[in-house]
DNA sequence: ACAATTTCTCAAAACGCTTTGGGCGCTAAC
DNA sequence: GTTAGCGCCCAAAGCGTTTTGAGAAATTGT
């Protein structure tokens, strides 16, 4: 707790009013009065009160991110981590702090109607959307700015959101194994309650019935995205009577299974077996060096983090009138896990 | 933004005063008039604002924790996200609010400052403190209760803490390597910037050295713990005229890297080649099922952050006078990654 | 039955800021 | 020389709570 505005103004002789006017830049304030202001409060490190200020306004200056942690399966996203650091940058740049709620998913409705009721933030991210998801029209109802990371189905009210084209990435990755010739292609998805692993499951779909192949449901399987995961599902996938010849995977560190599981059974990633991941582009799982181990559909969720909070801002000052969306593609980045089907 | 007390007050045909100190439990109130504000606020689904209720009582209700990126290399540590779990369900167990501010790390004194001057926080959590950091001199001075995850070495005055016993988790990972016969044994640490790295390193070196080994410089390396670093680490320490027998990690993703890089050379763990790795219990970087895959000195990083948030608490509310500190012992789980050296 | 307590309730001040609605002293305009 | 306009500044109200200091009503004591 530094010095009060009172305080400043008397030092100075002035009046709160006019202190407060020539630091918020208001123009009826003598250019040499603002300056001898502006100098005296960075001397004495005045900084206005948050709440206060909050209290005048009606605006919380916050953002609030709800984190859900699944009461089942205890486990923390990976991604958040990322997204919130790319997020972050954006708040602390346009001066706005950020409120982290990290409930359970059983009482994550009232963490949302808890922060818009006292006031604690002007806008609410919404993580990892289910493909059901009562989230967004509760959202909507309750009248709150808010952008979902991601997105989810059988919404009939428009909202906003930034997704990766999770259709598209997964498509495009299954027709590049298909053009090097792979008919037997596996898919290690993610948890399928989650929005984004539907996306990704279609896109895969469509790109293996685009090419007539069938879909063995004995190639897919989805959980949360470990490598102990990716490693069984390697293991088991390829003592199949007619095993696959190729993987897609959600996640880098299914992919980090994935090779540990095939590399056990005296395969060699892009000969005998091909394997392509997304990759979140996240800082502490690099997928190699210059060059990428994988080949995986690339796109970053720090820069994502960035984006969505920035949308969101505009939306919360009152810039632009949502709904915004913003659909990001995934790049298709070869490393030297895939290669040409050979019998 | 809901209703307000004053509105709830009116509905009710009482004054502000008297709801007010109804809902917050005061004697001073019929019990009668009690159950009738209580069921009106429910229904009406009245929340106090925040910032009024903190203006009034000049306490935020919430604690501020400051995520350091590093300006060079930009990883966020994916340790934050367990911890952050784990301090964000004590904090909503409390009633408190989590406000993140993520920044680069010369920006991060002024980071603090602001949070503190502009009355946004209670209290600081100190995340990822270095050998050397200036951090804890500079909140003692602000003056605002803090509690750093981790310790800090060459800090005069005392401050709160919680930290794992890095250096006898080290030390005993290094006895058992020992035990098992190896004496050449490499430790793959993390950066050696960082505190709790170099207390590993102490660790091992006064294992190796209380065994009467020598400290060979050609077996220590240290840098921000990745699989590809694993990897690399293994290759090249490998390929030297007398190699390792065993390896000594910092983190599970460091051993991903490490087995990779000795099973591409032919070795199996725990047969030529043993491994023993820190293991944090992250949520997504499961060691294995029920039996553990790696040996490792294990402490849940989820347990720490409900831990120091809860002694933050107790400080903040003056329920305790600081300093607090804890330290965790890590416990040592055999897995299959070790083994007795054979020659 | 009257004073002394105790119970319950309220009006008003305070928290630290923004914002509204003037007001004072100048200069420009007629 | 009055009026209008402008530039600069201020007092006071208001944001939604809590808290202080009193007061009315009910209860107790004698």
């Amino acid at each position: 707790m530094g010095i009060t505005l009172k305080e400043l103004a008397a030092a100075l002789d002035l009046s709160p009013t006019t202190v407060s006017r020539a630091l918020n830049g208001y123009p009826e304030v003598n250019e040499a009065t603002r300056q001898r202001v502006q100098l005296a409060a960075r001397k004495a490190g005045y900084q206005p009160n948050t709440r206060a200020k909050g209290l005048a306004t009606g605006r919380a200056h916050a953002i609030g991110h709800v984190i859900p942690l699944s009461t089942s399966h205890e486990i923390v996203n990976p991604i958040f981590a990322d997204f919130i650091a790319g997020a972050g940058e954006s708040y602390s740049r346009a001066g706005y702090d950020m409120v982290l709620s990290v409930v359970a998913d059983d009482a994550e409705e009232d963490a949302y109607r808890s922060l818009i009721a006292r006031g604690t933030v002007d806008g609410l991210m919404v993580h990892a959307p289910r493909h059901h998801d009562s989230r967004v029209a509760l959202l909507s109802e309750l009248g709150c700015p808010f952008m979902v990371h991601g997105r989810t189905s059988e919404v009939t009210s428009p909202y906003s959101w930034l997704d990766i084209n999770n259709k598209r990435a997964f498509q495009r990755a299954t027709e590049f194994l298909i053009e090097l010739g792979h008919k037997r292609i596996a898919l290690i998805n993610g948890l399928e309650t989650m929005d984004f692993a539907i996306r990704r499951r279609n896109g895969y779909e469509s790109a293996m019935q685009a090419a007539g192949l069938a879909l063995d449901p004995a190639l897919i399987r989805s959980a949360e995205m470990t490598e102990p995961f990716g490693y069984r599902a390697a293991q088991e996938m390829m003592r199949q009577p007619v095993p696959p010849t190729a993987f897609l995977t959600s996640s880098m560190l299914v992919a980090y299974g994935l090779r540990r599981g095939l590399v056990d059974l005296g395969l060699t990633l892009g000969r005998e077996v091909s394997v392509i991941t997304h990759d979140d582009d996240l800082s502490y799982l690099p997928n190699g060096g210059d060059v990428p181990l994988f080949t995986a559909t690339r796109s970053s969720v720090r820069e994502a983090g960035r984006k969505a909070a920035n949308m969101l801002l505009e939306v919360v000052t009152g810039r632009a009138a949502p709904p915004l969306t913003c659909l990001m593609e995934a790049a298709l980045v070869v490393g030297s896990s895939t290669g040409r089907l050979r019998q």
